[in-house]
DNA sequence: TTAGTATATAACCATATGTTTATATAAAAT
DNA sequence: ATTTTATATAAACATATGGTTATATACTAA
């Protein structure tokens, strides 16, 4: 592959609470409100995030209403599914999400 | 993995000088000076970015008598084969290096 | 022991990055 | 229409990062 896309991926990958978020979106998509609300951090710095790793494109978007859902993407490059695999399991965070009602239906 | 140990890992391949390293690499162990000659960088720049990808446990050296040899490491990282296979060939750079008799003999 | 070669480290500086606060936009609900 | 909710963007600031120059260390050769 081209140095600066992976330059360009790495960098998206380079930071932890972007690991984390890849890491939570491996389990299933995920709005911005409950990123902010399992990573305890404030919205524009997860919107921030978000596109960095979307430039990367290492996550894509979907809107629902006044929702924007964000999920894995990185189809373009070859390890990624190795790198994924790699991450911590978060699946504990999202069942506290669910079981606090922060959970978005839709 | 451990998030923080992984943050290392993809900060240490954040850097196109450091993916142009290890894409080197992957074909031969090389030094700090034929890195230096192939790069066209100074040698304090090459000795720096070495440190940091050898702290991230991403390559591994090797003294021989005054020069110190640079291979790649990685096997920490389950990802790291697929990971490497991405990046670009640069056998033709290394060919230069030998065609200019730029190549240590040892 | 001295000079030369290879590499590492330190100090300095300019640029990049991540966070915060404030504000803008977009859709929903009233 | 106005208010509320969700998200994005911008400005400001502190810290991190990468490059340069200067210097230190380690080994070799004379």
């Amino acid at each position: 592959m081209e140095l600066d896309q992976l330059t360009e991926c790495y960098k998206a990958m380079a930071d932890k609470t972007r690991l984390n978020i890849l890491a939570l979106l491996r389990h299933e998509e995920l709005c911005v409100c409950e990123l902010v609300d399992i990573l305890k951090m404030t919205q524009p710095s997860i919107s921030q995030h978000l596109r960095k790793l979307k430039q990367a494109k290492l996550v894509k978007e979907r809107r629902n209403s006044q929702w924007i859902f964000y999920s894995i993407d990185g189809e373009i490059y070859p390890f990624i599914k190795a790198s994924l695999d790699s991450l911590p399991d978060m699946s504990a965070k999202i069942e506290e999400l669910k079981a606090s009602g922060g959970k978005v239906c839709c």
